[in-house]
DNA sequence: TTGAAAGCGCTAACAG
DNA sequence: CTGTTAGCGCTTTCAA
């Protein structure tokens, strides 16, 4: 019942497959070439130099593997050689492009050196990500980066005390030893705040992430920082939230303006939590930033082409994947080519320790701030677009 | 040197760290609980019943194996049962949040069963994607779900026959017996198609995506229903494009622009190609909907803080990764919980496989459609926010 | 230049 | 009720 001039396609790869549930295995091949399963092993290790295999031998081995499709188990190389070639990641969302990103910054990064990414998602909850530690430990990875929940850091130092090599990325911890990289939040924050405070805005409300997370601190900081500079320190109710989300944003907003109607500013710890913010200002008749000014971290790309851009402070989120991923095979002691590992403690004015690489971010003004309502001036905000990196 | 008041954190959990380097194996904790290693296995693969260990025995045993922290080798494990307990996941770009939602949706639902997931990021090129595959495979993943680059699809056929299950998600293809998850494209086309109609449009430009793929050539399809249907034809120079991607959109746009000047609507395969159009748009000076009419695939979270709020079709991406998900289990045998598999080929009308499962879209009326540009009207999106399942 | 054999850590007959 | 034994597929001494 097949058509007349079906050709069988002839793979030109000439890897045929194996049959089904019965995988070809190195003693196949060397069965299949006449030699021993180490000759076998060698040949194809590249270690026929090493062992003066017979250019003859080693080229037939090849071929033989190369038609019966061949492929060295991992499994058994990996209880043999005790390495997995597997790298664990596990992050709070990988719906969120931020941990996307970095989660394809390390496959990227990996997988030319044969490693492969081992991907758990926690949900946002320290419970989980405890097993998720627990079931890729079992799984034999060999490094694990993670993007920790924030809140519980005791399960990853034991785990890398107990020799299993651990980098954190984002909600990194204050004062731990593990080697963290993260974004210059302190700096990122006081330079935000910079633009609010240099319109005029004095009450400012915060709209938090996790409060116990370091982003969440540090941001907070900068913010203070920036404050004192000027002169005037926050008012500790202008802090609402605790969670980077929309959720979180549009209820804080809300109780923020009942808590203090003279707020004329907002400060949100993420995209979302000002996405949160902008549908809760809208509800209540409010302009951006006409009536209420607003800055937050982070992008996506279409930030241009809202109703209202927002002015934020991007951090580079591949340079963060990347030097996560150079920590990682540094720790491994594989070198990773790209450049070489930079040492840590990029920005200078803070304690950092030993092993915290801190990352820049770049500012970007657009529409979202202007000089506080009570002027009811509509035209204020200047420069829009101007890039400042720092 | 440590501060004086220091206590050592004493590990409430009881769990000690094994020595680095040196994990501990079920050989130790069989010798330390006094039994044979297949005693302790026994014990603690809850087969106590099955071979009548006495509790005793097995509650020694688990306790030492809690004491001494022992986590099972899962390569061991794997190379005895030959069940790895991996997942190979393989998509495009794993920093887009479609794919990433999808790989989540495959984490979360496997990740209960014991399931881990690799993940593969195939960098929209076929040549990677194959080498992912082959990485994969290596690894002994047990199946693969793969959104493909999308025009080729011999590699992954050939290694279904060889035994590993591969189902394919989004990228699907034309009459191949692979398992197949992908939304109702043609059915979306058409609904979001029709808007443009009923407003009296008719020379529609569209922006591609990768031609050969089967949703591009579906969309299209289904534009062509709904022109076909209203009773006029589309001109073969009204397409343009051939990617996915911002850039496409954006060139494709002013190509489409200089070729027919009479063009009132932009049909735009997916939002990141609706958004480069709105670029070009903007920078041609064209208003959007008053000079022109855009219609789009999928949504993003703050679609409706958009200058201006596209119509689009989305798709059910969590119900696309979970029927995806729910495919690959029934093909291991595993028994999903969510909910019974439905059978393929939820969408009546077309001659689908045997395999092809079809999630239906939504239409998300906003305000990038309006009369064509002639009339001049600017008030003439009237449904807004209004949303019709299909 | 090549083979034989041991063993990575675990499970599953097959005996007791 | 429990222990002995034989591998899973591979790498690597050690011997020839």
């Amino acid at each position: 019942m097949k058509p007349p001039n079906h050709r069988t396609p002839d793979t030109p790869q000439g890897s045929a497959s194996p049959a089904p549930g019965h995988p070809v295995t190195l003693k196949n091949v060397a069965a299949r070439a006449g030699v021993s399963v180490s000759t076998a092993s060698r040949a194809l290790n590249g270690q026929a130099r090493k062992y003066r295999i017979s250019p003859t031998t080693e080229k037939a081995v090849r071929q033989v593997a190369a038609d019966l499709g061949f492929q060295a188990s991992q499994v058994a190389r990996s209880l043999r050689l005790k390495r997995s070639g597997l790298i664990g990641v596990i992050v709070p969302d990988i719906s969120n492009p931020f941990f996307a990103s970095i989660a394809r910054e390390v496959s990227l990064g990996v997988e030319a050196l044969g490693f492969s990414v081992l991907l758990g998602d926690s949900r946002e909850e320290t419970e989980i990500e405890q097993r998720l530690v627990d079931q890729l430990r079992a799984k034999q990875v060999e490094a694990l980066l993670v993007c920790p929940v924030g809140v519980e850091s005791d399960h990853l130092v034991k785990l890398d005390r107990s020799g299993l090599p651990v980098v954190v990325a984002d909600r990194v911890f204050d004062g731990i030893e593990l080697p963290s990289v993260t974004s210059d939040n302190r700096a990122a924050a006081r330079a935000v705040a910079e633009v609010l405070i240099e319109q005029g805005h004095r009450k400012i409300g915060v709209l938090s992430g996790i409060r116990d997370s370091l982003p969440a601190k540090t941001r907070l900081q900068g913010l203070t920082d920036a404050a004192e500079q000027a002169g005037f320190n926050l008012d500790s109710s202008s802090l609402a939230g605790n969670a980077f989300t929309e959720q979180s944003g549009y209820d804080a907003t809300l109780e923020l303006m009942d808590r203090d109607p003279e707020m004329t500013a907002i400060f949100a710890m993420c995209t979302p939590a000002a996405i949160g913010s902008m549908r809760a200002l809208a509800e209540r008749g409010y302009a951006i930033p006409r009536d209420m000014s607003i800055v937050a971290f982070d992008d996506h790309p279409f930030a241009d082409l809202m109703k209202t851009p927002l002015t934020v402070s991007v951090q580079d989120i591949p340079r963060l994947g990347q030097l996560a991923t150079a920590v990682l095979l540094k720790r491994l002691d594989v070198d990773s080519s790209p450049q070489a590992l930079p040492p840590p403690g990029t920005s200078a004015d803070s304690p950092s320790s030993a092993s915290l690489w801190k990352v820049p971010t770049t500012l970007l003004q657009r529409s979202s701030v202007a000089v506080p309502r009570h002027k009811g001036d509509r035209a204020a905000s200047s420069r829009v677009q101007q890039t400042r990196s720092f």
